[in-house]
DNA sequence: CGTGTTTGACCGGCGC
DNA sequence: GCGCCGGTCAAACACG
């Protein structure tokens, strides 16, 4: 309710996501749809491309693939508006696991206004703390106090957590009101990292996990969660993202990868805009992309196309390739 | 012992 | 000004 001012703003901004289907199968559902309309402000010529295009699979694009969202209930998250939480679901095991064949996740990428994105930066760890002097200082109150910039989407997941490469810790859990479900705040355990997510379950649907993302990884290698050091998370130094470009992995992407995006070095976001701005989170990647290549193989072409290669297919890629 | 989770309290923003 | 609610802190606890 409180928020819903200030979602209300991102969802004016950012429009709906737009889900793209995976070229995976519906075992990878995994793969998030970007939202497109909301990269799309980025450059005009994205015409259903958005964020896929913008990581680099406009082959892919070029076919208006339908969009997740569909299969999500649309009042899931309150439909419309941007569910605070979002999380990133890159448990590629958790996903595997438990929603491979639901894992279909539905993306809504969220971005904060302009304003906030500008004022959004990695200091969001102390958000609350500096969000006083800033509003102080320069904002008013009126204004709410706008953190970096912030992406959500809805993941179809058993569990609330998912991982995306980065290690995080619990800071806090709260009850929601007007929904059943508790939303939990976590912190990415990097010192120097203030990024930060909310997760929460859709009292709509409580398979739909919102996970919202808030800020961006400083530090460029993801941790890789204890219990899963085995996993071939590919998480190549994480390219940086040119903000408001059009170069974003789109599906495919591992957590990790997402939390690459999520950290575009602060340098690189200057004059970041708001929704192109921000890559949304992406989708919790499935281990099956992973299983279906070796790590070694994953390895050599992530030199090549990063993390691309992890969430799509070789066929795909091939396609890109060309 | 280090790391992460749990949980109640506290703080601040916002609406009435 | 008051109350509600979201978000965070921090101590206690659990686990490997």
């Amino acid at each position: 309710m409180t928020e819903k001012p200030e979602e209300e703003m991102e969802a004016s901004s950012t429009v709906a996501a737009s889900s793209i289907q995976p070229p995976f199968s519906s075992q990878t559902s995994s793969v998030f749809p970007f939202v497109g309309d909301l990269f799309d402000a980025d450059g005009g010529d994205t015409d259903s491309l958005g964020f896929l295009e913008l990581l680099g699979l406009r082959d892919l694009h070029h076919t208006p693939p339908p969009l997740l969202f569909d299969h999500l209930p649309p009042a899931a998250g309150r439909g419309a508006e941007p569910p605070d939480g979002g999380n990133i679901p890159a448990t590629p095991s958790s996903i595997s696991t438990s929603s491979s064949t639901e894992a279909a996740t539905a993306i809504r990428a969220l971005t904060a206004s302009p304003a906030a994105a500008v004022a959004g930066d990695e200091g969001s760890e102390q958000q609350q703390k500096t969000s006083k002097a800033e509003e102080e200082g320069g904002k008013k109150k009126g204004q709410k106090r706008q953190k970096g910039p912030r992406f959500a989407f809805k993941t179809r997941s058993e569990v609330d957590h998912l991982e995306d490469g980065y290690r995080w810790r619990k800071y806090g859990q709260k009850a929601v009101k007007n929904s059943p479900y508790p939303r939990s705040y976590y912190r990415c355990t990097s010192a120097t990292c203030g990024v930060k997510k909310r997760v929460e379950r859709s009292s709509e649907d409580p398979a739909v996990v919102v996970t919202t993302y808030e800020g961006q990884h400083t530090h460029p290698s993801p941790i890789l969660p204890r219990g899963h050091a085995h996993q071939p998370l590919l998480i190549p130094p994480p390219p940086p993202p040119p903000i408001g470009l059009s170069v974003l992995p789109s599906m495919g992407l591992s957590l990790p990868i997402l939390g690459s995006y999520l950290h575009p070095s602060p340098a690189t976001l200057p004059d970041f805009r708001p929704a192109a701005a921000v890559p949304p989170p992406l989708p919790p990647l499935t281990h099956n992309a992973f299983s279906n290549r070796t790590a070694a193989e994953a390895e050599a072409s992530s030199r090549d196309h990063g993390l691309l290669q992890d969430l799509i297919p070789s066929e795909i890629r091939k396609s890109d390739e060309l």
